[in-house]
DNA sequence: CGCCCGCATTGACGTGGCTCAACCCGAGGG
DNA sequence: CCCTCGGGTTGAGCCACGTCAATGCGGGCG
């Protein structure tokens, strides 16, 4: 199932129309980038809007003298860059950390398509609205929590989001990030990083091993991370 | 003159019409707010639109043990909250830093108002897009520059900020915010926070004093902010 | 099979920024 | 005119996290 209807989901109940637009979007032509390659540099005019359909990608920004800073993670079902186009230039870069397939949709077919799909423009808004609150969240992360609480953090959000679009499997979900990515995320040293992640092994609160990241009891990570779910608006609006 | 019309014209040209519509909207009648009070509380339901006409408001987050974070300032201008009566709750708050004026807009106003104005609501989703990418900014400069340099930064965003909507004057712009302020936007403590600025005055980079900024030379600070105006988007459209 | 190479891990040591506590200062109010 | 109070300033000591450099290790490839 197309993993975006599955996150919107989350937020209204869509129709079978709604869905049969998404499922259109989805069936646009594919692209393909092999993991470690930028998909688009800073700098570069904005053209269109993406959907990932499947791997991950993340933004990041770069400091003249080589500091980079991942500030935010695609994963299947993000879109990335919705209305971007009204800018001159992009002002970070997103790069594929595994092989990434995505499909490209342009302002007037994105306008076309949701023309008589109100519920669904709605949901593209809430969209919109979570990608900036997990930027928000991701501020108070880095300035306030220390590094195995920011830790915690960021491995609660991951897993919550894959889960809401079918990636997580009971306990278990994908980690395709090496300890330098995570570092770039967390503001620390990939050394530091390393002894976080074993700190929050030998307490039990995680198990990573072959790129997959189990979370044997989440409520416990959570308290760790001081993890609240309500930013990222998962519970469905009554309507 | 309206500080959003200034500010909005830096991006485009705007017609008279459009400028009508923007003093309609300032001229609806205005709500106060005293210094140092909450505008919106975390968890209340999102009701309206808002538009500072005076003075320095911020929106934060905080944690259960209390530790703060300010995750965004709001300037004479800026918009708050565009589009956020989608979602259920508030997951961050709004306070007054200065005595505030704004206007609420709810969004059957504006959508109304804008209806017949194709740039202005260019200009708007230019503004959502301006603020998402400083918050993209803020995670860079908490994760990957150091005090000084952060601070700098900062220092040189909000005079940027204040010129383009006619607030600063000259070299000079009014500083409302204490060190308790800053270094809970920092990401420092309020001791740090004081070193720093004293740094930062010895260098000849700042004079602060009754709450008024001085930067005697702009580019200065900005290298050791390692400072790119680009980010903010003020380069006029070629439209 | 053995070599490489990218990533993970670890230890020793240095330091930026924190904590805590004291002290200063100017503005406002009784 | 003095007292209070909310900032601002400063020093001493400490700790979280950084740096640097060495070591391990699994998996792809010649």
């Amino acid at each position: 199932m197309n993993p975006l209807a599955r996150k919107l989901e989350h937020f209204t109940r869509l129709t079978a129309a709604d869905k049969a637009v998404l499922d259109d979007l989805a069936a646009l032509p594919h692209r393909t980038y092999a993991p470690h390659t930028d998909i688009v540099r800073e700098g570069e005019p904005p053209r269109v809007m993406r959907l990932i359909l499947s791997g991950w990608a993340c933004h990041y920004k770069m400091l003249e003298d080589g500091r980079r800073q991942i500030v935010g993670f695609v994963l299947p079902g993000d879109l990335c860059d919705l209305n971007v186009p009204i800018l001159r230039a992009m002002d970070h870069a997103l790069a594929a950390i595994t092989a990434v397939s995505l499909v490209e949709v342009s302002t007037d077919t994105l306008g076309a398509m949701t023309l008589n799909h109100p519920r669904l423009l709605r949901g593209l808004w809430w969209e919109t609205l979570v990608r900036e609150e997990i930027l928000r969240e991701w501020t108070l992360n880095l300035g306030q929590r220390d590094s195995l609480e920011r830790t915690a953090h960021l491995l609660c959000e991951l897993f919550v989001r894959l889960e809401c679009v079918g990636l997580a499997d009971g306990p278990k979900c994908p980690w395709p990030l090496t300890q330098t990515e995570l570092a770039d995320t967390l503001g620390i040293s990939t050394a530091h990083t390393n002894r976080v992640l074993q700190e929050l092994r030998t307490r039990g609160l995680i198990i990573l091993r072959n790129r997959t990241l189990t979370i044997p009891d989440l409520k416990a990570l959570q308290r760790v991370a001081l993890f609240n779910p309500n930013y990222l608006h998962l519970e469905r609006e009554v309507a």
